[in-house]
DNA sequence: AACTACGTAGACCACCGTGGTCAACAATAT
DNA sequence: ATATTGTTGACCACGGTGGTCTACGTAGTT
């Protein structure tokens, strides 16, 4: 309600929202702990329902920051002109393990939201989440250019294929550098490896 | 300890073994609740700790029973002979999916076990899920016939785009059909579609 | 220095769900 | 009729819960 916690100095505004995305990630709104959450964020208990009203508020809180961040920093940069699934596959990863990098909580926080009971988010929250999945959906199937495919595939099948195999790819990546070695990961290393994949997959698909 | 047990009735035996395996795979150990359990099983508070010691014995007991039907019922069936990864692939995803289908919980609570703390499991049962891990690995590495890849592509690459696409795949059919309506998968069918998507792959990658 | 207002910590609260027990009783076998 | 086994759920001590409140520190103002 009041603005109290805005006006935090921004190390520990940043130590507190962690600590919540990553107790809330790893257990859910019923099972997360508000003790261990002021633990983590090295504050005392009161704080934390001096700056939220409780601990629906600061759930809340925390599913706003996490879309305004994904509004802000990520979709900006899927490119639906790409009119080439690969070129458009390679680009929209960089971004989203870029994205990954400086924020890893917030990816594992929407994750669980996305799986979360139905009666915990309201209206507005449910419309968020199912424009973030239409970006997804777009991203993959909208304003193609299916021309280049092999005239001897099914290029929807082939579609279908490219886009498991890449998601593959990247949770295999995610499987290597889970939760904190998240920051270990070398972005550019990553664009290089994941290209030359992509590469084999246009020698197999394309013409 | 005793066998008491295994001496009960098969459908109530089978009764209390889902529904503990359901609620350990939904919550993990520590917040499992062995109230809901008995719950679940419709069977009196007093008789779990009748039939087992205590919550670690219980969970030990499941645990060995998901290993044994695991090396009775699937394991068999991976043919590591087959030399095309694409044709191994097809008849370990069929099996997979009977197996899946027929203990739709045993899958669910081994893979939380695969995440689960180290010192909650002995060493016997770590031996046993490496050894797992291990078929998982060899069913997709070991004896394998490179010689049918087409010459411009680089065969390493390319069996683990295969890899990757054909366990999206996997993980596409699980999402349509977690939970209860695993009953509901039509294998038959499931291997027709799978086996569209391989002839794809095979027209792509094979000479 | 005195006063005010905000920031902060953590002891504390009533409450609830926990794993586990046990006395009472039902069913079955001898 | 008796002994044995199967079964239930009220009950227990306990630990962790979300949330409160008092006491204190800090900084700014007069």
């Amino acid at each position: 309600m009041t603005n109290t916690f805005e006006n935090l100095g921004k190390e520990k505004r940043q130590r507190i929202i962690n600590a919540a995305l990553e107790e809330f990630a790893q257990h859910g709104f019923e099972e997360a702990s508000t003790n261990r959450i002021v633990k983590k964020a090295g504050i005392g208990k009161g704080m934390l329902f001096y700056y939220f009203n409780n601990k629906q508020d600061l759930y809340y809180y925390l599913v706003n920051y996490c879309f305004d961040l994904l509004h802000n920093k990520y979709l900006p940069q899927i490119n639906l002109n790409e009119p080439d699934l690969i070129e458009r596959y390679r680009k929209a990863t960089v971004s989203k393990f870029s994205f990954y990098k400086e924020h890893p909580n917030v990816f594992n926080f929407l994750g669980t939201i996305m799986l979360a009971d139905g009666d915990l988010l309201t209206e507005d929250v449910q419309e968020k989440l199912d424009h973030l999945r239409k970006v997804g959906y777009d991203l993959v199937y909208n304003n193609l250019d299916y021309s280049r495919f092999r005239a001897d595939i099914d290029s929807e099948k082939a579609m279908e294929l490219i886009k498991w195999a890449l998601e593959g790819y990247q949770q295999q990546v995610l499987a290597n550098f889970k939760g904190e070695k998240m920051m270990d990961i070398d972005l550019d290393q990553l664009s290089n490896d994941f290209g030359d994949y992509l590469d084999v997959l246009k020698t197999a698909f394309y013409k």
